[in-house]
DNA sequence: AACCCGGGGTC
DNA sequence: GACCCAGGGTT
């Protein structure tokens, strides 16, 4: 029966697997980057991050000597930037203790920061062609199905009942490919809505299937409702034409990232109180709030904002790093060198396309 | 076990 | 809009 699933998976696999960068590599480490890129991110998504990083750092010693803004600006856009942060952290502990060869065995490789069950399990797998079957979306996905379990998905106790079965199904020759197939079918047949049933090589012994419970299974219990906040920033501009913007700290959300300084929008205030209230305690300055730059929303994953730019101009005061973040001023031509969030990174993007040689006209025009 | 962490694609 | 994505860290 094993034998059966993950023979007919792996024809299927040889078959029909889609042609991707780090397929064509042996390397650890290339396969432990393309692991990292690729939690909680679409394939698509991370195939031109995924060659720009390569690009950059060919080897885990040139990570490891990289400083975090290098790291951090390859990674702008890709989100969860605490794996650049990680990944660079467990680089420097390759070559410092583990002398530039990615740890082979669970215990050791699961010591570096970001490598947790899932990522051990496929580098392990995929590089070293050892036993270690993973557990990703697409597996439970495809195993709850297969099996026909109905229980939540959050729940712990579920996902340890699909890894019992992964860990029995996986074969002992090409587990890396097994493991590869199984995410593979997921993604591209067992799709979470209007699975692909007539083409899966899986489906003569699939419960879901046989059931005609697809729809149903798997069960995942609702998520419970995001806030939404309203975040007031200031352009700051000086009589450089300078902008200000300020880095946020490395335990922070989007740490090691810069953004334009503002906060979150108290009940029983204005937008231009929150800008005046937030620059004063983050960067012991007041100032004088002009005109409204944009207005544009962001959804994160666990709440959403509105984020409203104003233009702004310091009348007391000079700007200094209060919460402990460092402070800069930079030409609209230095800003791009920065690592931003999304929504700064669209108010710059929005800047630029206005003039760029002269800021100052925009505020109160 | 519960909660936090981004951004993008799909339906 | 809701859901999902080759999950991990922290508490």
């Amino acid at each position: 029966m094993a034998y059966s699933f993950s023979q007919q998976l792996l024809d299927w696999y040889y078959k029909n697997k889609r042609d991707l960068p780090w397929r064509q590599t042996d390397s650890p480490y290339e396969i432990w980057v393309s692991e990292i890129m690729l939690q909680q991110t679409r394939v698509e998504t991370v195939i031109p991050y995924y060659e720009r990083f390569l690009a950059a750092f060919p080897t885990v010693y040139d990570l490891a000597d990289a400083n975090q803004q290098q790291v951090l600006k390859l990674w702008e856009g890709l989100g969860y930037y605490s794996r650049g942060r990680n990944l660079h952290q467990a680089a420097k502990m390759v070559v410092d203790h583990f002398e530039g060869s990615i740890p082979s065995d669970y215990n050791t490789i699961t010591e570096l920061k970001g490598i947790g069950p899932y990522t051990a399990a496929a580098v392990l797998s995929i590089a070293f062609d050892k036993k270690h079957a993973v557990v990703d979306g697409n597996v439970i996905r495809v195993l709850t199905r297969y099996y026909g379990i109905e229980e939540d998905i959050r729940s712990g106790k579920t996902k340890k009942k699909i890894q019992t079965f992964a860990d029995d199904l996986i074969p002992f020759d090409k587990p890396g490919d097994f493991n590869q197939a199984v995410m593979e079918l997921g993604a591209t047949v067992c799709t979470p809505k209007n699975p692909l049933c007539n083409q899966c090589p899986l489906s003569s012994d699939c419960v879901a299937y046989q059931a005609v419970k697809t729809e149903t299974i798997p069960y995942k219990s609702p998520a419970k409702k995001i806030p939404h906040h309203q975040i007031a920033v200031g352009l700051i501009v000086n009589q450089q034409n300078e902008l200000l913007i300020a880095l946020r700290p490395n335990d922070a959300m989007l740490g090691g990232l810069w953004e334009f300084p503002g906060g979150k929008k108290e009940s029983g205030e204005s937008l231009t109180q929150t800008v005046q209230r937030e620059l004063e305690e983050e960067l012991g300055v007041k100032v004088d709030v002009f005109n409204k730059f944009k207005e544009l929303k962001h959804a994160y994953s666990h709440f959403k904002i509105t984020l409203h730019a104003y233009w702004c101009v310091i009348t007391t005061g000079n700007p200094k790093p209060i919460s402990g973040q460092e402070l800069r001023w930079v030409s609209l031509s230095e800003i791009d060198q920065h690592p931003f969030p999304k929504a700064n990174k669209t108010l710059i993007e929005e800047l630029h396309q206005m003039d760029n040689s002269d800021l100052t006209r925009f505020v109160n025009s």
